[in-house]
DNA sequence: ACCTGAACACCGTTCAAGT
DNA sequence: ACCTGAACACCGTTCAAGT
């Protein structure tokens, strides 16, 4: 039920495993609270309660609220940058729309904990994401949604081509969320990436 | 600008207009901040100081931080509500499908601030409307979506076909709120209907 | 290395008191 | 009717101190 399981701390220190489990327990009660409740609406209070542990014991493995946040975000952040810059690099073609939609529905898949954290939370991400790429990175969601969308289109595109293209993305993230307890997953992917190929054919008004 | 105390009743008969726009500047501002940075990262001194008076004076117009929210969303959601109540007297044809989306799309494109504010406040929302309707209203957005998509598929529609309806009333949210800014919102609101239509058309996959 | 207790400024809320 | 000032418990954060 959880996908915390690649979460790995990278704690230095050579060889030895470090048996304090903390840091990861943190990241697993926070993810889920904030997902459910909200970030703001959790206090730091209820996440140590949680483990048995004080507030202050949180500033040990990390360095704000923000920063367990971070700590969860950055790898499906990350994944979705290679995506942009790999889809990017392609001819824009049906191909091309074709293999990003599939990509962006794995990373999708594989995440959906965070993904759902970050649609709960629209309002405090802007804020918090603020250190991730650039400095100006407020809208960070918007721009990435906005990035990837502008690859299944051309540069001149209508606005309705815009809007649809605007709609497959959304497809994506909102139907794998929203359907996230449908017993095949496999049949969910694959009829989420019908609509969002439909949306992207070009196909104007034939029928 | 002197002391001759205008002794007005301030108070004429049935539904009297408080003199005072306090209230109304207080509504205004904090949509504006709640939908901006978030409801819970908006402090309610922001509010106060941006108006010039002090927090607790907001509790005179007010009896909370949530009521302020429900204030200005109340309407929109009563909105839905009656829309939801028209759907399920008509008959599950084409045409409800066809009227039952303009109509959303009529009441969503009325009240863009709000819709932006309901959408980047998800996780607070749960826990702000649980007052509205029954006493179990958790996930209460989610609640009405899924209300308006089961009207647009019959009661034994296959996974997809329910897919593709969830993904016809998003259309129409996101579609008229992402693209907020553009000139032409009657050109906007035929290209959102024209995919929210293609979405609920039966069509199962004959090209 | 890992955690605690006490302190900090800030938050939403209340309330007696002013006009 | 409309608003203020001061108080309340709670919040995220810091830090010296403990093991």
């Amino acid at each position: 039920m959880d996908d915390l399981a690649d979460l790995a701390p990278a704690r230095p220190g050579g060889a030895g495993r470090p048996r304090g489990d903390t840091r990861e327990r943190i990241q697993a009660v926070a993810l889920d609270l904030f997902a459910e409740r909200g970030y703001e609406a959790t206090s730091l209070r209820e996440i140590a309660e949680r483990l048995g542990v004080t507030k202050a014991a949180l500033y040990y493995h990390f360095k704000s609220k923000e920063d367990i946040v971070r700590s969860f975000t950055e790898d499906y952040l990350g994944e979705l940058d290679a995506l942009l810059a790999w889809g990017a690099a392609q001819p824009r073609s049906a191909a091309t729309r074709a293999e990003l939609l599939t990509r962006y529905g794995d990373i999708v898949g594989r995440r959906l904990g965070v993904l759902r954290f970050l649609e709960q939370n629209r309002a405090a991400l802007d804020h918090l994401l603020s250190e991730h790429g650039g400095p100006d990175r407020k809208q960070w969601l918007r721009a990435q949604f906005e990035a990837l969308r502008d690859l299944l289109v051309p540069p001149d595109a209508t606005l309705r081509d815009q809007v649809r293209a605007s709609m497959a993305v959304a497809s994506v993230g909102i139907g794998c969320m929203h359907y996230h307890q449908v017993a095949d997953q496999a049949e969910l992917r694959d009829i989420v990436l019908e609509i969002a190929l439909d949306l992207t054919g070009s196909a104007p008004s034939t029928p």
